[in-house]
DNA sequence: AGCCCCGGTGAAGTC
DNA sequence: CACCGGGGCT
């Protein structure tokens, strides 16, 4: 596509509309699938071909690498070097850069730090420890919650003091001080110039409220605003962008009540409804086309979320062929779950010539993740899993990052905790106490107190004070080199200075080599931040703060502008709010995997083939929603996020029974299952072992394609929705399966000669049993695993049929 | 100060 | 089953 090509024309009436109407608000109701960013992009692309400046436009997405991606392809369009000048980004990302330019104004260093949930929930630990109030009734994650959802509703502090609902609401749950700990919880975030998530909306909006000039700059700077997955925006994120678009009102708001999944955590479906009342004269666009899948998966999806009583109307339709119709797949375990998914996987590749990536499995928690990898992996299936723990949770990333924290905020306290002893320099709780008292008491951060030791008495015997000296002093020349070095200098002076390369070098164990290898990892990408530009946004910022403010002194100023260096406070300020999903697979070489990950991660993605697996009551729909319509509406629309991610076939599963804690569960199918559209659903029978009766003999002597080697196709599957059971807990010992130890019995009768099974080594002979009851010892000769020898009291084998 | 073992407890989803 | 925090031992 050239430049000049009239790229417009590509888009149908009604999304051409949506895309060239640019002035007044609009609203666009993008149904799944119907081509929305084809739209945003072409929308925007427009603007700029109208002669619209790109730093007078911004577009809020749901991701960053949502951003990335539609910048590359309004840049295919107009031009990478106008795309590149965009502001585009997540609400987080694109906030926490202008509140870098404004935090003075609001009383925190340009250089706030932003803390995660783990900081978050450890400085509520230490609030409550502050309190005296005990942990288990005011469970940390419950009270960060509250205080987010609080924050998200614009509700400071004292505000939520003398809110009389509130109050009541927390007399209620027994936790009456709850007010007393948020205001504790806020002092200590400030006081360590620090802002959590909520915070970098939140502070958005005071900034807005109090600083009517700061109102005006960006106003005037974001003329035209568009915001991409509207429905999932919360009451914080709406005024905000509400006060930005006041002046011109060329905003844009993109979403699909549909598809609104965050309702959790503050996501509100009422700011699309709001939204008309704002802007009475909005010109409303609906995009019901849906191009993306089959008619059957369209027709199933339709027909789930219409059990929904909260939504607008919207008739998702397509022209696509009808396609196949929905699998449903039973099994009888998680891992036979597992098995019969890797077995289609592998089938179809074989029988389609379909690639890895071609696939992906939905679940609804991230636990479920376990026996579907062990099942890939059993077939040598590659696979890569979003979510989860991410590259930037380890334990020693962490560590690594405290010491860029602090030596960027030297107030970062939780940073400073996590690492004053580590490497070990014999600075232990005891001293840890006495500082940290020190600076609850000053109301000063931890590093303060260490920086001014003597001035306290705190009874710290002379060695420690040198420790801690020397710490000090570690962290303060760390800090002067961040303006003179760059990330990648920089951050490896502080590996191996701080000790934590030394200490990690020495641990010759897997994990401690692992640990090694990640440090480096990071080091590597250190390397890489340091070679790219530095964005438009950036240097506007940089260059508008120096053009309208007095030249200060501080550490924003202190490089020249235009210097190419790229510093480790950028690369943290850079990294901080990316997610997993934004991480690009860069060192990977092989690309080819199939995609694992949870349904909320799949927003905005499209697979040809997809698997939702785990439609068992009380985990999909998830046992918390099951109480209140609201909730279950929202599991509902969850579901259907998930159908309409695939484009040619969709294949769910359930199990009968499944681990959960540790115990064997029953399960019965989920509510969603009774709600398909039989007219488009089949029930295959699908083996669970890829080794005898399944995928390679079927393949073997056959034809590819060829209609008859369709598995038979049985309805074995009789949902019944009346009376369903609670979970219930079962004595496993009798049952015989595997990922459970053989009772006692089934151990003596064993013989050699017998076939068993094992999750891992698959199917095996039993060759040779040696020793005597219980500490009998088995040789089993495994097609996966080879030879092997178990205990038998420990070993989870299923004995099959001889 | 640091390590290990024990027992209790707990999994929804994310910027 | 897996993690975390507490207590006890070295």
């Amino acid at each position: 596509m050239t430049t000049d090509s009239h790229f417009l024309d590509q888009l149908n009436p009604v999304q051409k509309q949506a895309a060239i109407t640019t002035e007044g608000p609009v609203m666009i109701i993008a149904g799944a699938g119907s081509g929305k960013t084809r739209v945003l992009t072409f929308r925007i692309a427009h603007l700029i071909e109208k002669g619209v400046d790109p730093f007078n436009v911004l577009a809020l997405t749901f991701t960053n690498k949502a951003a990335r991606e539609m910048k590359s392809r309004i840049g295919r369009l107009i031009g990478d070097s106008k795309a590149r000048s965009l502001w585009m980004g997540t609400f987080h990302s694109v906030f926490a850069k202008i509140l870098r330019f404004e935090a003075e104004k609001l009383g925190y260093p340009s250089n706030f730090t932003i803390y995660d949930t783990d900081d978050s929930k450890s400085v509520i630990k230490e609030v409550l420890k502050q309190l005296n109030l005990d942990e288990k009734v005011y469970k940390p994650s419950l009270v960060l919650n509250r205080i987010s959802s609080a924050k998200n509703n614009l509700i400071s502090y004292k505000q939520y003091q003398n809110n009389t609902t509130i109050q009541a609401e927390d007399r209620n749950s027994q936790k009456p001080l709850m007010g007393f700990v948020y205001e504790a919880y806020a002092k200590r975030c400030f006081k360590a110039g620090a802002m959590d998530f909520d915070d970098l909306l939140f502070n958005t909006n005071i900034l807005m409220r109090d600083f009517p000039d700061v109102l005006i700059k960006y106003q005037d700077k974001f003329r035209y605003i568009l915001v991409d997955e509207y429905q999932d925006t919360n009451f914080s994120q709406y005024v905000i962008v509400k006060q930005l678009a006041a002046r011109f009102e060329n905003i844009c708001e993109v979403g699909d009540d549909a598809q609104s999944i965050y309702a959790f955590r503050g996501a509100n479906i009422q700011n699309i409804l709001n939204f008309k009342k704002d802007y009475p004269d909005v010109k409303t666009f609906k995009l019901e086309e849906n191009y993306r899948s089959t008619q059957s998966i369209v027709q199933v999806a339709n027909a789930v979320i219409a059990n929904n009583k909260d939504q607008f109307e919207k008739n998702v339709f397509t022209r696509n062929e009808e396609g196949e119709k929905i699998k449903v797949i039973k099994a009888n375990t998680d891992n036979e779950e597992g098995a019969k998914v890797a077995n289609l996987i592998f089938e179809t590749k074989l029988r389609e010539q379909a690639f890895n990536k071609q696939f992906a499995i939905l679940y609804r928690t991230n636990a479920q993740s376990r026996a579907l990898e062990e099942a890939l992996r059993k077939l040598n299936i590659s696979y890569r899993i979003y979510g989860g723990i991410s590259f930037y949770q380890r334990k020693e990333i962490k560590d690594l990052l405290a010491y860029f924290r602090l030596c960027i905020n030297h107030n970062d306290d939780e940073s400073l905790k996590r690492i004053i002893n580590y490497p070990a320099r014999g600075i232990g709780a005891t001293t840890m106490d006495k500082l940290d008292l020190a600076a609850a008491e000053h109301g000063i951060s931890i590093f303060t107190v260490c920086e001014n030791l003597k001035d306290f008495n705190l009874g710290i015997n002379g060695g420690t004070a040198n420790k801690i000296n020397d710490f000090v002093t570690l962290i303060k020349n760390f800090g002067l080199q961040l303006a003179v070095k760059d990330a990648f200098e920089l951050g490896n002076t502080i590996a191996i200075n701080s000790g934590i390369l030394k200490d990690l070098y020495a641990d010759k164990t897997p994990e401690g080599v692992s640990r090694y290898e990640n440090i480096q990892e990071l080091l590597n990408g250190l390397k890489d931040f340091v070679l790219q530009n530095r964005t438009p946004q950036e240097e506007e910022l940089k260059s508008s703060i120096i053009s309208t403010m007095e030249v200060q002194k501080d550490d924003l100023f202190a490089t020249e502008p235009t210097t190419e260096l790229r510093t480790l406070d950028e690369f943290m300020q850079e990294i901080t709010l990316m997610t997993d999903v934004d991480k690009e697979e860069e060192n990977e070489t092989d690309f080819d995997k199939v995609s694992l990950m949870t349904i909320h991660a799949a927003k905005g993605l499209e697979f040809p083939y997809v698997f939702i697996v785990g439609l068992e009551e009380n985990l999909f729909p998830s046992q918390l929603s099951i109480n209140s319509r609201a909730d279950l509406e929202e599991e509902r629309r969850l579901f259907y996020v998930a159908l309409t991610r695939a484009e040619k076939r969709a294949t769910l599963t359930y199990a009968t029974t499944r681990y959960r804690f540790g115990n064997i569960v029953y399960a019965e199918p989920s509510r969603f299952l009774d709600e398909l559209d039989d007219k488009y659903v089949e029930y295959p029978e699908i083996p669970s072992s890829s080794f005898s009766n399944s995928a390679f003999d079927k393949l073997k002597g056959r034809s590819f394609g060829n209609k008859n080697e369709e598995p038979q196709f049985k309805s074995n599957f009789k949902p019944k929705v009346a009376g369903k059971k609670p979970l219930l807990n079962v004595n496993a010992t009798k049952s015989n399966s595997f990922n459970q130890n053989m009772d006692a019995d089934t151990i003596k009768n064993l013989r050699e000669g017998n076939m068993v099974e094992h999750a891992q080594f698959g199917k095996g002979k039993i060759e040779f049993i040696e020793g005597e009851f219980p500490n009998l010892k088995a040789t089993v000769d495994f097609e996966i695993g080879g030879k092997r020898q178990l205990l038998l009291k420990y070993a989870k084998l299923k004995v099959l049929p001889t």
